[in-house]
RNA sequence: CGGGGCGUAGCGCAGCCCGGUUAGCGCACCUGGUUUGGGACCAGGGGGUCGGAGGUUCGAAUCCUCUCGCCCCGACCA
């Protein structure tokens, strides 16, 4: 029935705000901008972050923390990055609060003014830098690979719950390193842990390129990002992985003696993702009775009701059920509630995006079956209790595997290839999506493409093949093509 | 910051134009009963600063002024 949620073509906005809110992932706060995330969208971003934690230490990558507060003075110590970051900075002046002499609540104590600034962080490279001049000093104190989970806070004029809040989780990296070489290298491979991240586990198939200048992150020499393809025909930036040159090293004076006893300003890298990626994981599979959720990052694999209601007789086998799945390594929950009845239950747990639902009651006790339906297709089937461990294992990894091939055949359906612009604006608004396209190589063009069409650059595809070709735009002379689409 | 929309019970809304007893409906919630294989039904019940302030009036959810907030679309951005 999908009671109460917008149609994707109806209104695909209001689509993605009602699965979030129905599916109880998310609720707006009391502060503009901000959400609080609920325990089951949190237990999402929980698995992903296990998932990336695993791999990042899985190749030699290992957590710390920094603070918060940011003293104004470093954020101005790198000019690409603090022009890039200036204008969404949320700024601490004052340390306490006091009453108000006129009895109406509490003030800011004007005598508690900071003497400098402290910014909230909206990223860390430079209060990192800073740390990593004390800590850097030969050629054996690299690379130094670190990781931090965190919060930051970015001031956007304009928020979409999990896909652009002002305050948002993520993940940040910042390496350094004793070569250029070596940098690259490392971004390098954060970028193919980003795209095997979202395709393994999000089934979420990416595009990876490099940025072009203009959508180049504050302060980096290259920016290699993964692109996502929502179902809006709209791209996602998923992740992006930075390689900073020595611009941070500079700016922060952070040289190592190599092994020649010669000074040398440090290589560095930055590399991120964020709570960003849970709104990507929504909106690649979800439809219109709810939220989809791959098999590998869902909360609950396998959902069992007890039909019509947990009876004692029911109990029995689906307790044994229960343990038996949780031994199989499968997140299970047995639906327990007396009073809500069936039908009730499997559209709730189709709206919550469960990939499996057991359906168990005297019927199926009698004839030594359940019925298994599965979220992706909406496929049931009477299946036999004999063996149903290993057969719900086994449609775990289908779905996870359908999911990613759906997503894929998608995207290709949405990726078109324009030899002129005005082929380029017809496709863009008939059908959105990636398109392929030669350009010049400069912003100029870049950005008046961007103003007539609403289209960016979303990378520069690693793998594009050389070939001799016209800008769209100008008919400059161009020797790849690079991939374009309208985005979040 | 521009353009549009909206603030009435936990949620979704009606009532407002054209002021008039005790502010209403659906869902949810509580109690009891009957039900239960795709969002059950009956009966009873609880829950409201009508976003806020000021004004007009005998009387304001309704009219006027100001104000706060939220959502959508755009500019900005992960």
């Amino acid at each position: 029935m999908a009671k109460e949620i917008t149609s994707r073509e109806e209104n695909y906005s209001q689509w993605y705000n009602d699965i979030i809110k129905k599916a109880g992932l998310a609720d707006n706060s009391a502060v503009r901008g901000c959400m609080v995330i609920k325990p089951y969208g949190f237990a999402i971003w929980e698995n992903m972050k296990a998932e990336l934690d695993r791999m990042f230490k899985e190749t030699g990558h290992v957590n710390a923390y920094f603070p918060l507060f940011i003293p104004k003075s470093f954020l101005s110590k790198e000019a690409d990055h603090v022009e890039g970051f200036a204008k969404e900075c949320a700024v601490v002046t004052h340390h306490r609060l006091m009453n108000n002499p006129d009895g109406s609540g509490v003030v800011v104590d004007p005598s508690s003014k900071l003497e400098e600034e402290l910014i909230v962080r909206p990223t860390s490279e430079t209060i990192i830098w800073n740390t990593y001049k004390d800590w850097i000093k030969s050629y054996r104190d690299l690379p130094l690979l670190i990781n931090q989970w965190a919060n930051v806070v970015r001031w956007e004029m304009r928020t979409r719950p999990f896909l652009r809040t002002t305050e948002f989780l993520w993940q940040e990296g910042h390496t350094a390193h004793a070569t250029k070489d070596e940098a690259i290298a490392e971004s390098r491979l954060i970028h193919d842990v980003y795209a095997k991240f979202a395709e393994e586990y999000m089934a979420m198939p990416v595009i990876q390129g490099s940025k072009s200048e203009n959508e180049r992150f504050a302060g980096a020499v290259e920016t290699y990002t993964i692109e996502a393809l929502m179902q809006d025909g709209k791209a996602l930036q998923a992740g992006t992985s930075h390689f900073l040159g020595q611009n941070f090293a500079k700016a922060f004076d952070v040289k190592f003696s190599n092994d020649k006893n010669t000074e040398e300003h440090v290589w560095a890298t930055s590399w991120g993702v964020s709570t960003r990626l849970v709104g990507g994981l929504i909106m690649t599979h979800s439809d219109d009775e709810g939220l989809v959720l791959p098999p590998k990052l869902a909360p609950y694999q396998v959902v069992i009701v007890p039909i019509p209601k947990p009876l004692p007789e029911l109990m029995e086998t689906i307790d044994k059920f229960e343990q038996e799945l949780k031994d199989a390594g499968i997140r299970v929950l047995v639906d327990r509630d007396e009073k809500k009845r069936p039908g009730f239950k499997f559209a709730e747990y189709e709206m919550k995006g469960i990939p499996i639902r057991f359906g168990i009651g005297p019927r199926d006790l009698e004839k030594g079956q359940i019925e298994v339906a599965r979220r992706d297709t909406k496929e049931k089937s009477a299946v036999a209790m004999e063996g149903i461990i290993a057969h719900a294992k086994q449609l775990l990894e289908e779905i996870q595997n359908n999911l990613f091939e759906r997503a894929k055949n998608f995207r290709s359906e949405h990726y078109s290839s324009a030899e002129t612009f005005d082929e380029f604006k017809e496709i863009l608004e008939k059908k959105g999506g990636f398109i392929e396209a030669h350009w010049d190589g400069t912003v100029e063009t870049e950005l008046k493409i961007k103003e007539q069409t609403k289209a960016t650059i979303r990378c520069i595809p690693l793998d594009a093949k050389q070939e001799e070709g016209k800008c769209i735009l100008t008919g400059a002379p161009s020797k790849q093509k690079v991939i374009f689409a309208k985005s979040y």
